[in-house]
DNA sequence: CTGTTAGCGCATTCAG
DNA sequence: CTGAATGCGCTAACAG
């Protein structure tokens, strides 16, 4: 009963070998259809399940791939991640998941459990990037296993990458809250050592020269991706001789944060300040007062990555095809930032 | 470079053999100081990692688990899976996500592929409950794998379960809409046949009678989770002879297309008709007009259900305990939901 | 078409 | 304390 049946088990029940068995299981052409059709039945009848892992050890092929985020209960994430589920799931892989929850120790250690697993290939959006976590990095390639990074990626020679254009992003937000008349636009970034929150903020930067206004240091905040953070932010700008109109921020999070803290201030949104934030999380859309925002179309953002997965794995020997995938982002105009018709 | 490299490997190079180095590896007590250091040594020198799968084939436990859910980007289902994963990742398990989209076609395949795989234990919300889906639970059960069900449970006998108080959650939902004034309450509901429906639906009676009002049937619509069926609801309701003023709704996003609707037709909330939704979903808080719901707890609920599997897989072949963690569900009172003082 | 043998990588029993 | 042999469940090469 809780003995699990194997091939050697409906072997001896017909008085056959395993290998026959096997090449019944399997449909191998070199097998007659009775015997074939007696082994199924039989099999059928005996619940046979196979055993994957004794497959995986003999094909050196687990069928599954590790996906690293640094947490799950993101929108974005969880939308990433649902793009990459329904599409590996389709090609036979299965997808572990694991949260890193921007910790680096946990990064590397989360890297090392997988490779131990002998997952056929890793999906990851990095939470930081340093000597360590670029060992790691090295140690998956060294191992021919297909390293693709959504999002947040590192720039290592040889990796295939899935992000969106965030200097574009940056740029086509800034430029909008231009449009909609700020002069004085701040800037809520991130952490600047990670590509996205650089390239966002140096679109910004573009968007700024272009249109002939001067850079304000004191404009840009790095804070974290959190409400509070964005509460903060705001309440430091505010206290500024010559305040904001407009606010770009990297975070649909810190965006709120920041609405928040200027609406208990009696400032209007968006008559007094306009904001902008970043990633387009349900929210936003759902509020009264409606946040323009990025979209960064994550489902299909895992969808590529996992098409990229899967060709490099395919590519056998050849996985030195470095494939960098750059989405357009959407710009989403909402009630935060919007000109009102007689401004 | 790209082979890996084996005890074997490590044992040839040192002259002597894989169990030594086997040995050497996992502490035993029976080596001496002097080769288990150099074994180290030299397995460190070589890059050597341990090759999980031999280990799951060998000894029979693979130390990946299961988590099915309907799906993955809803924060309630995202936030569980957070629960579990940081619970079983500190004792050494990994966790493989599975959506079954509500289709049980796929969940019943995807139980099979997790069989296969040979996880140590399926935790899971269910999607639907019919005879399919019984034989799958059956078939875990065989193999005396655990089996854990979270939020949507099926009843089965000698299987754990941990969820909330969903009669509780209904009959204190109503009533809170009851003491704010309502009289005529509506009750979003879902697919009856879950539990989790039919329970809220049950608590949403009670209170009903127990405050003397007549129960009306026209007051209970069947809709799926979702923005736009929220709205239909509405839509039906306002077009009653005699529309209700107070709404429990079972999810957050049908209150929401609820409130949307009712606003559109000019009916002030939560004046005119109160509402109240289900799960506290991230928007609920950040809407202006804030939306009362119930919060179930979900990162604490996984955490549960993965102490509840570590017991179990610890019991060996004592798997037959069932225990059922019934948590209390804790009802949020925000704006969507409040009497006016003057009320 | 079917049976025999070997090996994937590891831990463990039994000898020594 | 260390080495040799075995098996976890499966497939594939080889032999018949």
């Amino acid at each position: 009963m809780g003995k699990k049946t194997t091939i050697y088990d409906i072997a001896k029940r017909l008085n056959t070998t395993a290998s026959t068995v096997s090449r019944a299981l399997n449909n191998s052409p070199k097998i007659s259809k009775k015997t074939k059709d007696l082994v199924l039945e039989t099999a059928n009848k005996m619940n046979y399940q196979q055993n994957k892992l004794a497959l995986a050890l003999k094909s050196g092929k687990s069928n599954n791939v590790g996906v690293i985020v640094p947490r799950i209960d993101s929108n974005f994430f969880a939308s990433i991640i649902k793009g990459i589920e329904e599409n590996l799931y389709a090609h036979g892989y299965r997808v572990i998941i694991c949260q890193t929850q921007n910790n680096q120790n946990i990064e590397v250690e989360i890297i090392n459990t997988l490779l131990k697993a002998q997952v056929d290939g890793i999906l990851m959006s990095i939470s930081s990037i340093n000597l360590d976590t670029k060992n790691s990095f090295n140690r998956i390639l060294q191992k021919q296993i297909p390293l693709i990074f959504f999002d947040r990626k590192a720039n290592i020679k040889d990796v295939s990458s899935v992000t969106i254009n965030d200097f574009e992003a940056g740029y086509m937000a800034t430029k909008h809250l231009i449009n909609q008349g700020c002069k004085k636009i701040a800037h809520l970034s991130g952490n600047i050592l990670l590509d996205i929150f650089n390239n966002r903020f140096l679109g910004y930067k573009k968007a700024l020269e272009e249109e002939g206004i001067e850079f304000n240091k004191a404009y840009v905040l790095k804070i974290r991706s959190t409400v509070k953070d964005g509460q903060n932010a705001a309440k430091q700008l505010l206290k500024l001789r010559n305040p904001p109109n407009g606010i770009f921020s990297s975070s649909d999070y810190a965006a709120l944060g920041a609405i928040q803290e200027i609406k208990a201030n009696g400032i209007k949104i968006p008559g007094d300040i306009k904001v902008v934030g970043f990633a387009n999380e349900p929210f936003t859309k759902f509020m009264e007062l409606s946040i323009s925002t990025i979209d960064q179309s994550p489902v299909e953002m895992g969808k590529i990555a996992a098409n990229v997965f899967l060709q490099q794995s395919n590519n056998s020997e050849n996985t030195k095809i470095e494939k960098n995938v750059v989405l357009a982002p959407k710009l989403i105009i909402r009630k935060s930032s919007l000109k009102h018709p007689n401004e």
